[in-house]
RNA sequence: GGGUCUGUAGCUUAGUCAGGUAGAGCACCGGGCUUUUAACCCGGGGGUCGCGGGUUCGAACCCCGUCAGACCCGCCA
């Protein structure tokens, strides 16, 4: 069985209906990895709603938590705002400087992320935290984490043997700049917090309001009763032991909530690389990810996995694997016969993940195949400027009966982009030779010579287009009596640099008579 | 130091929760397709399931130990 639809039955049997969440800081760039945590959770709920259950996703963007620090990529004109919540100051500009005119730090990051979220089907209920904090949801819970600030503090200082100050509580005011840096809370009177901040400055905050927030640990717990939580995958940064899942199932208890059970996911990496990270840099934005790899190849990767296992995400030679892995699981899906019990266990599994790789839930899968390999497309893309000779290309290989689909449109696209990006594998690329190396002539017989020489020869006077190319090469072939193979080699390593390769005729074609011609003259 | 996860064919892995003869795909090799070799079809070889022990009639699977890798215990998914 998948491993959303294994979730899902668990949690049928815990709640008559679920509430799947994902949570993230918008602290940066959005990238690949946070794709994990919503695709994960969003299969979960898809799952939930194929077996019948009733289930909502809610995506909690922590926009309430402070600038913890001046990012790499932040001017330092950002330092003035350490300890801000991020939905209270502005986005930076390319450069790195504030952008006092535009979109709050923490909108100017996720609205992207949304836009690309769209693209590979994901649609979730986006709750704003600040906004919970504002409309007062969170009033009780903060209440209820005063009133039982010893008991939460023990419970931190016990589970994840963290030293917290006596005078600790659960509650960070927003002092009289900004910050909810050095703010010392002097008292609490419900609803209100007293405190005095780091200029020495009185004031209080309304827990009503979005005067101050939760720390991190207390949050997330509260978050969970406020929304019903009953699922919420977390990273395994989060499901350490003593993590702030640890932390969080008694704290959620004593805020009076039942909290879900822990569940952890593996990170993504890059491959090669480590782990992701907005602060260093080192990511691929799913916005860039999508303009090369197809949404449900993306979706794919996901749900191929299971949750434990790391993915080393890797837009080279595996992508080929994998989009090619998801087409023939498609078109040549196991088969629904006899089968012993893990047989049918693995078929399930591969099942639930096509189905729910899917862009829209519950559409055929057969509709999302191009009905071409990956790599026969990069080397029709590569040899073919435009889309119309390729079309026409895949209907004499079979490939393609009649008008080409969506699917198939897009997945030209994307490929071209690939194709024209630094990710592209370079032993995938095609590269035209301009003359024969010394190297490549040695591996030619004097027999395959003499038809390189006769076939040039024979090429000057002919009209340039496939068909023609191909039938002088048979020709010439059977004229000199050299097997056709042997004459294929012969034509890849002078054309190619490689005793193999696609389609030669069409390659040469594409390059066309005068540039093919020379590589004839320069080589001979 | 404490803890979590992962380790199955050259590569990616299924199967581990509910123990019952190790399954795939890629790659490789061979054959076919007589307008082709990165297209398509058929066949084949390849695994001490990290290692050692235990439980069991029977262990990739359960238990103990051990090695290796990744990560957490500081608000990076």
């Amino acid at each position: 069985m998948h491993w959303a639809d294994h979730t899902a039955q668990r949690l049928s049997e815990k709640n008559d209906s679920q509430v799947i969440a994902s949570g993230i800081t918008p602290s940066g760039e959005f990238h690949i990895g946070h794709l994990r945590e919503i695709l994960t959770a969003e299969m979960i709920h898809r799952a939930c709603l194929d077996a019948g259950e009733k289930s909502e996703y809610i995506f909690i963007v922590d926009s309430m938590d402070p600038l913890r620090r001046v990012y790499d990529f932040l001017s330092e004109d950002y330092e003035k705002y350490i300890g801000f919540p991020l939905a209270n100051i502005p986005a930076p500009n390319p450069d790195g400087t504030p952008n006092y005119n535009g979109d709050n730090y923490a909108n100017h990051f996720l609205n992207p992320f949304l836009e690309a979220l769209k693209q590979i089907g994901v649609n979730p209920i986006v709750v704003m935290n600040h906004e919970t904090y504002e409309n007062g949801e969170f009033a009780e819970k903060i209440d209820l984490a005063i009133t039982n600030r010893v008991e939460i503090r023990n419970v931190i200082e016990e589970i994840s043997s963290r030293e917290l100050p006596e005078k600790w509580y659960p509650y960070n005011p927003i002092g009289s700049d900004g910050s909810m840096d050095g703010v010392v809370i002097t008292r609490y009177e419900k609803p209100y917090v007293y405190w005095t901040d780091s200029y020495g400055i009185d004031g209080k905050s309304d827990i009503r309001k979005a005067e101050g927030k939760m720390p991190w640990r207390v949050d997330w717990a509260a978050k969970w009763g406020v929304h019903g939580i009953t699922c919420e995958p977390a990273g395994k940064d989060h499901g350490a032991a003593g993590g702030s899942f640890d932390t969080g199932i008694p704290i959620c208890r004593i805020l009076g909530s039942e909290p879900p059970d822990k569940m952890v996911y593996e990170w993504i990496q890059l491959k090669g690389s480590g782990p992701m990270s907005s602060s260093s840099g080192n990511t691929i934005g799913p916005v860039e990810a999508l303009s090369l790899v197809p949404p449900e190849i993306l979706r794919y990767v996901i749900a191929r996995t299971k949750i434990k296992k790391h993915i080393d995400f890797d837009t080279g030679p595996s992508l080929f694997e994998t989009a090619d892995e998801y087409e023939r699981l498609v078109s040549n899906p196991p088969e629904h016969k006899e089968l012993n019990k893990k047989k049918k266990v693995a078929r399930d599994t591969a099942l639930g993940a096509l189905r729910l790789s899917q862009v829209r839930r519950g559409e055929d899968a057969t509709l999302s195949t191009a009905g071409v390999s990956f790599r026969h497309l990069a080397m029709l893309a590569q040899i073919k400027s435009n889309d119309e000779d390729i079309w026409d290309s895949l209907k004499r290989s079979k490939h393609l009966d009649g008008e080409p689909n969506e699917v198939l449109i897009n997945r030209l696209s994307r490929m071209r982009h690939w194709i024209d990006s630094r990710h592209f594998p370079e032993d995938a690329r095609i590269k035209i030779q301009e003359s024969i190396s010394e190297e490549n002539r040695n591996k030619i017989s004097n027999e395959q010579s003499d038809f390189l020489n006769l076939l040039f020869s024979r090429l000057e006077k002919i009209d340039w287009n496939e068909k023609e190319i191909n039938e002088n090469i048979r020709s010439v072939s059977s004229d000199i009596g050299l097997n056709r193979r042997d004459a294929y080699i012969a034509l890849y390593i002078l054309i190619l640099g490689s005793e193999y390769g696609p389609r030669i005729a069409s390659i040469m074609n594409e390059v066309g008579k005068k540039i093919t011609l020379d590589i004839f003259s320069k080589s001979l």
